[in-house]
DNA sequence: GTTGAGCGTT
């Protein structure tokens, strides 16, 4: 067996690690020995800078493919901002403020998909390696003993807590899924996945990992299989994942778009509680606090535009909600591009950006500014997403999709498509074209909302979710528009009609399409009914406006 | 003794 020198920090005393039979080195086995690590690196000796080495699904390549880890001293890599001897030092200084912080910002994790012979212990052990658990529980039968295959960890860390949240888990050899329980309400999850459409099947894991790490730090990297040209990458800061949707990039020759991606637990976790009405202004001010208010700020460096979906449109101002509920203190590109302004009003919030939620992290250690080294300045780029903490596709683009398969909804996206670009004119209106031609409401010389209710009078749209969505009552376009008085402030008007989608409630037919893989347990393919609902999503529709912007 | 979506006898 061979074994692997490594320590924690350069000039440590090496700890010898055992490597695998193909020759990684298990993460887990590093973390075992250097808990909260993430990662290695060694100093080569030629060109004398610090190299990474390659970590991919939970295991780490050696340099060489011939040498293997050869005679280097490697040193461990710690999350920024989780170094271990700041950590201490923080201990030591701040230890209330620490507890204090703790409090406010912890919160108990619901562990799902545990195997049953996963201990407390067991379950302890291995969140150990994210940072100080202060509690792992197990529930179990009452009078079996026997684990229900769940359980609960809380940390003394935020970003601890953050990292597991944006991580898969093996454990005890099963992949489970970690998550803010449902009796916390919406908690303090942060949208740090992003969806990358357009991939082509050569870009892997390890590509997409080393591309996008100069922009944040990648936690974790998910390609569907079998291919469907489009991945997800999770940052461990949800202001770089943010920072880069809407935006394409090259990866190995290939352009790749970057959009959002919103976790099913997000959607699952609206069930509870208010029924909110994406199609309303009002639920921009279900939380008017503003979470991230310093990333809000308008940054120098970008044109000082918004770019993609942020324009505010038709500023009718007609919901005070949005008027009151605060104050914006980043610079606002007012396009006024709404055609017509029918149905419209006020700002464009709530709005199709990316189908995001707005997470609540405004504690998250980074700063508010992400240092990006491709030039670009950090900014919002879903500047509408003001103090929203639940997911709201405001593009209502769940429902409808009537008769298609659960691959086109991810395919739209994985392919770029989109109205954004080459039509200014079209940015931010998210006009849903139900006929699925290539038909584009807003780009129609006439009010597009008359549009919608031809089609609406004509059956072609609406009639068909009656029975998909109980709690809402009109059956159609036209009396939702009544039922709205026709102006309602939210831009994101579902103009096809797909009531079923202004309610984030309703996950019935037409909403997501469930990928059923509970029954999978396949670790190399990451299949686990925790990952359901990573698949569920890129088949749903609650990704982003680019999908259902278009059709 | 089996099982695999969910949400905690505090």
């Amino acid at each position: 067996m061979d074994f692997v020198q490594v320590s924690e920090e350069e000039g440590d005393e090496p700890i010898e690690l055992p490597a695998e039979e193909d020759g990684t080195l298990l993460l887990s086995t590093l973390q075992a020995q250097f808990p909260g690590s993430c990662g290695l690196k060694y100093r080569n000796m030629d060109t004398k800078a610090v190299r990474g080495v390659r970590s991919n699904e939970g295991r780490l390549f050696p340099p060489s493919v011939d040498s293997g880890w050869g005679e280097y001293i490697y040193f461990c890599v710690f999350p920024k901002e989780n170094k271990r001897k700041s950590d201490d030092n923080l201990e030591n200084s701040t230890a209330k403020t620490k507890r204090i912080e703790t409090r406010l910002r912890c919160t108990d994790l619901i562990v799902l998909g545990l195997p049953w012979k996963t201990t407390e212990d067991s379950l302890r052990e291995y969140f150990e390696s994210y940072g100080e658990v202060l509690m792992a529980q197990i529930k179990k039968d009452v009078k079996s003993g026997q684990s229900k295959g769940f359980g609960f960890v809380r940390f003394g860390s935020y970003d601890a807590q953050m990292r597991v949240l944006s991580n898969r888990h093996l454990i005890d050899g099963r992949w489970c899924e970690v998550k803010v329980p449902n009796s916390k309400g919406v908690g303090h999850q942060v949208p740090c996945k992003v969806f990358v459409g357009r991939c082509t099947e050569d870009i892997n894991s390890d590509d997409l990992r080393e591309y996008f790490s100069k922009f944040g730090e990648v936690t974790d990297v998910f390609i569907p299989r079998p291919f469907r040209a489009f991945s997800f990458v999770t940052f461990f800061d949800p202001d770089v994942a943010q920072s880069l949707c809407g935006e394409d990039h090259i990866i190995k020759g290939v352009s790749v778009h970057v959009s959002n991606a919103a976790p099913k637990a997000e959607q699952s976790r609206s069930h509870q509680g208010q029924n909110y009405n994406y199609s309303s202004g009002n639920s921009y001010g279900m939380h008017s606090y503003h979470p991230q208010g310093n990333h809000m700020t308008s940054h120098p460096g970008r044109s000082g535009h918004h770019r993609g979906n942020n324009q505010h449109n038709a500023h009718g101002g007609e919901n005070p909600n949005i008027a009151n509920s605060h104050s914006h203190s980043h610079s606002h590109s007012h396009s006024n591009n709404a055609s017509g302004g029918y149905g419209m009003g006020g700002h464009n919030y709530g709005g199709n950006a990316g189908g995001g939620y707005h997470n609540n992290s405004s504690n998250h250690a980074s700063g508010g500014h992400i240092n990006r080294q491709d030039g670009g300045a950090p900014y919002n780029r879903q500047g509408n997403f003001h103090g929203m903490n639940q997911p709201h596709n405001g593009n209502v683009g769940s429902g409808g999709w009537m008769n298609r398969g659960p691959l086109d909804m991810p395919n739209l996206q994985a392919l770029g498509i989109n109205s954004q670009g080459s039509s200014s004119s079209n940015q931010g209106q998210n006009m849903n074209n139900p006929l699925g031609v290539g038909l584009n409401l807003n780009s129609l010389p006439i009010n597009p909302a008359l549009v919608a209710a031809a089609l609406n009078q004509w059956s072609l749209v609406g009639n068909q979710l009656q029975n998909q969505n109980q709690d809402q009552q009109g059956g159609n376009f036209l009396s939702w528009m009544a039922q709205n008085g026709g102006h309602n402030a939210n831009n994101n008007v579902n103009y096809g009609g797909r009531k079923g989608s202004n309610n984030p409630n309703n996950s019935g037919p037409g909403g997501m399409i469930k990928v059923d893989n509970s029954s999978c347990n396949d670790q190399q393919n990451g299949c686990a009914p925790g990952n359901a609902g990573w698949s569920n999503q890129s088949s749903g529709s609650q990704n982003s406006v680019e999908k259902s912007n278009f059709l």
